[in-house]
RNA sequence: GCCGGAGUAGCUCAGCUGGUUAGAGCAGCGGAAUCAUAAUCCGCGUGUCGGGGGUUCGAGUCCCUCCUCCGGCACCA
């Protein structure tokens, strides 16, 4: 089956910060859990290079708004290897392919009779160059950025009839409860629509920065437009020669809450406008908060994701972003709660787990894993291995993370509490107990195993590592007591290292 | 104002369609152990489950009401 899983394309007028970053690890996360459990996986992430804000920007320095793009677009670019995000292509809306696409979807919008040509009219800055919204108004309708007065303005548009699709809109919502979730966000979207839907503009007049309208060259394609469009066009060319749409679409979005209206009322109109299947699935996550407040530069809150994988490695900051804030809400993050964090989990939880157990085999079996069969009192119990990849492969469907991590780490804790229970170096005193010994490490580096086939979606790199000195190669989710033993381990250097460790460098 | 969330141990939060003495992690105190990155494990909580009322044999879980916080109520990305 295929899953076909995108971020937002990031707007390149901004800096890469830790927003960026968390959205693209938890839609990372999800593409690889379901390449480890063999599904066809594609996903997409890009830039978004159109819009006012980019023109003024580029307009501010003196220099094409194609030139400050190409500046711009780069640094995002990195930003996914930097965090290990393994997209299958990344797409950027001024790529010639994407412009072309977009204005053949746009023109048939137009030709399946969506599109009309209406005034807009609205309070407008001239510095702005650009209608403010009422909610955005200052005293006296000024201009919250330039604090001049607004002019009242008319101006010739064209419209996209989203009131058409109310009744389609209403119809899907009520065909898909699951179609967007978390649930509060489902209805936050649907009674929005029940409120009534006016319809809104396609597209914006003058000779500026954007997608020409087809049949009318003086205006461009209004920026959001132009920008929920790339999750269609990018199949068409992402594989050069090849047309992935038959094959990917739709899609399942991950995206801010932020962006909730644009993604689940404009977007699935627009495309059945089009004559197009509307998305498979909407995940809406929450924000990053910094001891509760929304971070920001001015008040010097924020957590440099850059910093964090410099010192600590990307894995440490995937983990972090999805095990602190529950997926799908608001949450705090600390410079504290990420060492915390870092030194009891990682470190002493997980990578201490990894050491003992590797130790232990070397130490008593001479580093070959024995063979044995699972203990069933690990299998049983709320904390058991028991069922564990189908538990997990569920919360991954409804995209809950951060449960799914959750689940398990307690089967991290659970195999901790085994070593204590079974007390091996006891039973290497031993001789007569040789073949409980054997069984007792064979069952914890089968739940190392385990354990690490399902953090490597989250932890790729270290989960990578230590499979390796497991002397695993096969990276497709088995479960617990799938495979024998006999490996050979091999070295593995901590996997985690303490932050004294970290900071003496 | 209308609609939707949320209010559970010091802190961060789990608790699905109502049912054994309300849970986890962190922090704190005490102990055990020594395989391991001095990492682990065990024990210890007099919590008005926001207040009040109601339904029920039984409610954190359903209904009503009140209080507090957050979000949405359109062309800002």
């Amino acid at each position: 089956m295929s899953y076909y899983v995108t971020t937002p394309i990031y707007y390149v007028n901004a800096e890469p910060h830790l927003g960026h970053a968390y959205t693209s690890i938890a839609t990372d996360t999800l593409a690889r859990h379901m390449r480890a459990r063999g599904e066809d996986v594609f996903f997409l992430t890009g830039t978004d290079e159109h819009g006012e804000p980019v023109a003024q920007a580029a307009e501010r320095e003196g220099v094409e708004p194609q030139e400050l793009a190409d500046r711009n677009a780069p640094r995002f670019r990195d930003l996914m290897p930097q965090i290990n995000a393994s997209n299958d292509f990344f797409i950027r809306t001024t790529d010639p392919e994407h412009v072309a696409k977009v204005q053949e979807i746009v023109q048939r919008v137009h030709d399946n009779g969506h599109v009309y040509e209406g005034t807009y009219e609205g309070w407008y800055c001239p510095r702005c160059a650009d209608f403010k919204t009422e909610s955005e108004l200052g005293e006296d309708n000024t201009c919250p950025i330039h604090r001049i007065p607004l002019d009242r303005e008319r101006q010739q548009n064209w419209f996209f009839r989203l009131s058409t699709f109310q009744d389609d809109l209403e119809r899907l919502y009520a065909e898909r409860p699951d179609f967007i979730l978390p649930a509060a966000r489902y209805n936050e979207a649907l009674s929005f629509i029940k409120g009534g839907l006016q319809d809104v503009s396609l597209s914006r007049p003058k000779l500026r920065w954007g997608v020409p309208l087809p049949w009318d060259p003086n205006q461009v394609v209004y920026v959001w437009f132009d920008a929920l469009l790339n999750y269609f066009t990018a199949l068409s060319y992402a594989r050069e020669g090849e047309d992935l749409t038959e094959r990917y679409w739709p899609a399942i979005h991950v995206i801010g809450k932020d962006i909730l209206k644009f993604h689940t009322v404009y977007w699935p109109a627009f495309l059945l406008a089009a004559g197009l299947e509307v998305p498979r699935r909407l995940f809406v996550h929450g924000f990053l908060l910094m001891e509760g407040q929304k971070m920001s530069k001015s008040l010097g809150n924020v957590l440099d994701p850059f910093e964090v994988i410099d010192r600590f490695g990307a894995d440490a900051l995937r983990f972090y972003c999805l095990r602190e804030v529950s997926f799908g809400h608001d949450g705090s993050v600390s410079a504290a709660g990420f060492e915390s964090r870092y030194e009891t989990e990682l470190a002493n939880d997980w990578g201490n787990l990894a050491s003992r157990t590797l130790a232990m085999v070397g130490r008593y079996r001479d580093g070959v894993i024995p063979d044995g069969s699972p203990d069933p009192v690990l299998l049983a119990g709320d904390d058991g291995f028991g069922g564990l990849q189908e538990r997990v492969s569920e919360l991954f469907d409804d995209a809950q993370l951060t449960q799914a991590l959750e689940t398990i780490w307690a089967r991290v804790r659970r195999l901790n509490r085994y070593v204590e229970e079974q007390r091996p170096w006891d039973l290497a005193k031993d001789d007569a107990l040789g073949d409980r010994l054997d069984s007792v490490l064979y069952n914890l580096a089968e739940g190392l195993r385990v354990l690490a086939l399902l953090l490597a979606p989250y932890m790729p790199e270290t989960s990578g590592r230590l499979l390796d000195a497991l002397g695993q190669d096969d990276l497709e989710l088995a479960a617990f007591g799938s495979r024998g033993g006999g490996a050979r381990i091999g070295e593995l250097a901590p996997l985690f290292p303490r932050l004294e460790a970290v900071a003496a460098g």
